[in-house]
DNA sequence: AGTATTGAGGACTCTTTTATCCTAAACTAA
DNA sequence: TTAGTTTAGGATAAAAGAGTCCTCAATACT
């Protein structure tokens, strides 16, 4: 199982997209879609949840689009993940029974707490601005390599 | 999103049920659902799986069951998820892009492989002896607290 | 042999996730 | 005002996950 639903790694996609594409002028949902190659109605429902929970604001019309309601910087990754994937995944424990902790913890218990802890905090951690800056540093990419990508990829690797 | 599919949890939760239950004896899966209060066939399916990966012995007709095909101490707790959910939860990227990690890292790269090592290491350290024996010494359960439980468990803490 | 028990395995249903499509509403610019 | 653009949001479809049900094959016991 993947750690994150694909809205929500659709969301931190765009999210780190924007962040490198700048924070002042709307940009439209169609556009960011495209150079992540993902389904623009699709995008466009995640990004409405980033608008409801105020992560975004967003315009309509020509020139319209979404832009960050606050500086890149402050926004931390786990916020993304709480407007799509809520912060379940930080709080249920490994072997997902209920009222955990208090009184009659699992087996894994004290291993897997501390886990969720580093976890949580790496998520806490990151903020939009420094995820683009090290995209834009080390060349890093956000979409996903096609076959011919992967292909192409071996090629230049054997040279 | 959840770590492990539910399919995986209760594989789980029936392997330590299991070690606790003994080595010796086939156990029925019926029982073994009975007491995890988890659906018989569904249980079926799962152990299936861990039977056709070689972790479990099969004995079909009265008297039949499951048992470990090793020692409880020598199964740790990946080899469930590797049976079940596959490994692909300490392989596969926090952004689900593919061919990662080889020529164009994404942001969250470094950071991310510490912690699927770091996550892998606590599956392949845990066997199922050690949980289950955790269970014994603590009084720990297994079972999903039904809303009665949770209700019965305030009512002592009150006190 | 006959019967009851138990896992194997296929068919099927239900739910959630993922994805597509269409229309409405808000907006810009000419 | 009109035409075109862009997000909002509902309806729908496709795919995957979760769960149920039924039949078959293997086994033990009488
Ligand atoms: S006791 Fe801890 S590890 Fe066990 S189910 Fe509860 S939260 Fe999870
Ligand atoms: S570079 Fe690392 S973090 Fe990024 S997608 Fe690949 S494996 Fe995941």
């Amino acid at each position: 199982m993947a750690l994150l639903s694909k809205s929500c790694v659709y969301g931190i996609r765009a999210a780190i997209l924007m962040a490198i594409k700048g924070e002042r002028d709307y940009l439209s949902i169609k556009d960011i879609a495209e150079e992540l190659n993902l389904s623009a109605h699709f995008l466009t429902k995640i990004l409405q949840q980033l608008t409801q929970e105020g992560l975004l604001l967003s315009h309509r019309g020509p020139k319209g689009g979404v832009k960050f309601s606050r500086p890149a910087r402050e926004i931390k990754l786990i916020e993304i993940v709480a407007a799509i994937d809520g912060l379940e995944l930080f709080e249920a424990c490994a072997l997902g029974l209920h009222g955990c902790g208090t009184a009659t913890p699992c087996p894994l218990h004290e291993k897997w707490a501390k886990h969720t802890v580093l976890l949580r905090t790496l998520f806490e951690t990151e903020d939009l601005e420094k995820l683009a800056s090290n995209v834009g540093d080390a060349g890093l990419r956000l979409r996903t390599l096609s076959q011919l990508d992967i292909l192409e990829f071996n090629k230049n690797k054997k040279k």
